[in-house]
DNA sequence: AACTATTTATAAGA
DNA sequence: TTCTTATAAATAGTT
């Protein structure tokens, strides 16, 4: 899938190994996000790099379903009728909650835009440094990053449902 | 990637969304394990279908990377308190946690920037009308856009509210 | 299960 | 590193 095709075996050249693990990496964890998302199925990795970094992704998380996985045996038939009913019952809050964005596009599109800078810095932040070689103090300001992102993302979302509010209202039921 | 883009939301049609599952999956464990091989890396993968079947791939086995994901955050620094090291097991746990988030969200991003593309440009005129003139198809339209961006995003904070108040709680002591 | 028309991922290159 | 771009690979709809 590239300039050229390569060999399936382990890529000699310590930087081009390097570079096609982040970005392998990458894909991964993208078709994984897309089959949960498509198949409404959970999906958990967990990818250790050849230097030994861990990485995981997980939909909802990887330790839930590392979990679940783990204690499969127990659960076998009652799960989806349940999990079925929750979600459905998740949607219709979102439903009545969130409708509409029209009232305020402009602002609205701004934010989000902000928003998704402040998402890319912050990672741009981890990619420079594994979580888990950070400091406590380097943990601090990534505490107060995230914050940051959060009130940013409340902000937005408070907006969306005061839009959706409106819009519920307007469709009549 | 097929004869059509399809959008990225749970396939209606079961049949249908059967067979993506199907050869989603398998595409998914073909590109974890050419990781795994290119990159001399281990990678570990379990899935839950949509009917909470489980599948799972690992290279060299998903339990044992699963438990060596576990056991990060039990790594044993000696000539620390038993305090400290209580302490430290939470941090790393939480920096797993904000580490899983920060996968998934890198790994919607893209959905998410061609969800904002799509509401500038095909939908611009709908935005600028008053919501009392939009056809009740375009409101339902308008809705699963919404709900779509919503859903995202509300995971996230939930996710982010749950770790920020876990390490605020770990910096207590 | 196979088959393609297309879309998507990515190996090199800049 | 980040962005291009030529090419390989994955896959949606079809048979």
């Amino acid at each position: 899938m590239g300039r050229r095709k390569i060999k399936m075996e382990q890529v000699q050249d310590t930087n081009t190994k390097q570079v096609t693990f982040s970005k392998r990496r990458l894909g991964l964890f993208k078709k994984a996000s897309e089959l949960a998302t498509l198949c409404n199925a959970e999906v958990g990795i967990a990818v250790f790099s050849p230097g030994n970094k861990p990485y995981s992704f997980g939909k909802p998380d990887f330790d839930l379903i590392a979990d679940r996985f783990r204690n499969e045996s127990e659960e076998s038939d009652s799960g989806e009728t349940s999990s079925d009913r929750k979600r459905v019952r998740q949607e219709k809050k979102i439903c009545k909650r969130l409708n509409s964005i029209i009232e305020q596009t402009e602002a609205e599109k701004k934010e989000a835009e902000e928003l998704q800078k402040r998402l890319e810095s912050a990672d741009e932040e981890r990619f420079n440094k594994p979580i888990e070689e950070l400091t406590l103090e380097e943990l601090y300001e990534l505490e107060a990053k995230m914050k940051k992102i959060h009130v940013g993302i409340q902000n937005n979302i408070n907006k969306m449902q005061a839009s959706s509010s409106l819009m519920f209202l307007s469709k009549g039921n």
